[in-house]
DNA sequence: GCTTACTCTACTAAATCTATAGGTTTATTA
DNA sequence: TAATAAACCTATAGATTTAGTAGAGTAAGC
């Protein structure tokens, strides 16, 4: 499942990708036209500013920014910052790998090869498609 | 994120269908060589015994047994028995079909487009391959 | 009728998710 | 320079989910 911080970070990238320049737009104008919680945006976007995904402007006129061209920006990486591992399993993830404790060993661990199948049908396609893909039509 | 739940599921039934025979195999047994809490297997075997895919014997020389020839069990059923949805946003679920309460149009939602897609290569993947694939070294 | 092993309901502890509250900092503008 | 606007930051609360436990019940076999 898809959390919401993800969705929510998608659609406002997206929405922010979709603007005609890149002048700051307030939280309050991307939370109304997403249907977004205002604090729960305001969350999202700091992390996204902190990874440098997006700029920010204080006071009068201020707002959020993208920092990089849309075409830029693969999902994967946004995927990775708000929702973690794209991998279904900590034992197959290239970013988080972690061993899994109740398996001995993940050669002949019957979960692990179907996920690694899954983990590089999903990465093919994270990494392969950008904000900029997202915007068309 | 794979639920251990699904994931002890899988382990199970790849156990079960790894023995020689059909015959009923204890709790216990499949617990201690899967490293699998006893008593939260117990629950995990008795849903997958209520949908069909395993059969029980009470009492002494009692345990679980594969009803079907793993060839014939599908890993996107046993996925949407323990796990739920394949898909990561309710609005593209197949079989668990849901609006999204935030999003007033899904033809122009982007994430929507991109979560079709995710679905449509794990879906693919789920439904080729079976307990019988697992099984394979 | 005793033992074995699955069945079932209910419960709990911990973690995670989805926010919300409320004050702080910084920039603009009048 | 005072007022205002808007992002920044920390903390926390409520709901949900996950992972696992407890313990009594039920059926099968010897």
């Amino acid at each position: 499942m898809l959390s919401r911080k993800t969705k929510y970070g998608l659609k406002a990238l997206t929405f922010l990708a979709r603007q005609e320049t890149y002048d700051p737009v307030q939280i309050s104008v991307v939370s109304k036209s997403e249907n977004i919680s205002h604090k729960f945006l305001e969350t999202i976007l700091l992390i996204l500013r902190k990874a440098g995904y997006l700029g920010s402007k204080k006071g009068k006129g201020g707002g959020y920014y993208l920092m990089k061209d849309p075409s830029e920006i693969p999902i994967a990486a946004v995927y990775r910052i708000l929702e973690g591992p794209i991998a279904m399993v900590p034992c197959v993830s290239l970013n988080f790998y972690e061993k899994c404790d109740d398996c001995p060993d993940e050669q002949t661990c019957s979960v692990h090869k179907l996920m690694i199948r899954v983990r590089d049908n999903t990465l093919q396609i994270f990494e392969n498609t950008t904000l900029a893909d997202l915007i068309e039509k």
